[in-house]
DNA sequence: CCTGAAAATGACAATCATTTTCATTTCAGA
DNA sequence: TCTGAAATGAAAATGATTGTCATTTTCAGG
């Protein structure tokens, strides 16, 4: 955990929610920090691989990226707004199980993400 | 519906599943039609507005697309031989039903991947 | 304090999917 | 046949992300 991977993790919590790698970098040099957009980049990837931050898509394909609870937990984002909404998914654990045992599969992982149209929208 | 659109939705016919404009450019090309690939961007765009065609983004950004109404499978995959299953999912679908309805969103779809490690491995 | 190796940094260039431009071609209807 | 709107596609532009590489910072050992 370096001193950029810091600056990035303070912006984020200012944040409170998901903005885009040059979003985070425009915070950043508004506020009078000094650090590069390169700079901004590795250190969301670090975090992210470190799963400190998640890393989501917007609609046009944009990386964007947030502050992540330490729960394991899944995603309900809206196609239009990208808000999201995190959601229980025990019915993915449970079925992850049934299928790695069903297969003979082991050191099983997942990724379930559910899209659609927020009720604002 | 002109004869681009009709040349896009033949060939994700016979993908049968989801694939980049970019892989659908290529596969277009090799079996001998003649047709831009700005024309294939072009053909997709008007495909998802009239709902023929869903669009959603690859882990990496990039769109893939694919017809809608496609039977709709799962899949499981080995990290290391890269063999995948195809597996049911009616857990999940169920699951996006119920997450949708509790948070209020419409038109909703979801992405679902199991990855571990194959018997053979 | 030095000192040098390793890690971090950031300006700049390269990459690559996607969009925009614009000149040309198609083609339905008068 | 004539005409204009729609379709087409090559080439250029865009914009996020990644790669390169020279410079700076950090820091453990002497
Ligand atoms: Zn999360
Ligand atoms: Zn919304
Ligand atoms: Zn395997
Ligand atoms: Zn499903």
């Amino acid at each position: 955990m370096n001193k950029s991977e810091i600056k990035v993790i303070a912006v984020l919590e200012r944040v409170g929610g998901f903005a885009s790698a040059q979003e985070l970098y425009q915070l950043l040099q508004r506020s009078g920090e000094s650090i590069g957009l390169t700079t901004v980049y590795r250190a969301l990837q670090s975090l992210v691989s470190d799963k400190i931050v998640d890393q989501l898509r917007r609609e046009d394909g944009e990386a964007i990226y947030r502050l992540c609870g330490d729960t394991h937990h899944h995603h309900l984002v809206c196609k239009q707004c990208g808000s999201t909404v995190e959601i229980e998914g025990s019915a993915i654990e449970r079925w992850t199980k049934a299928m790695a045992e069903e297969h003979g599969f082991r050191e099983v992982g997942h990724t379930a993400e559910i899209f659609g149209i927020c009720p604002n929208c």
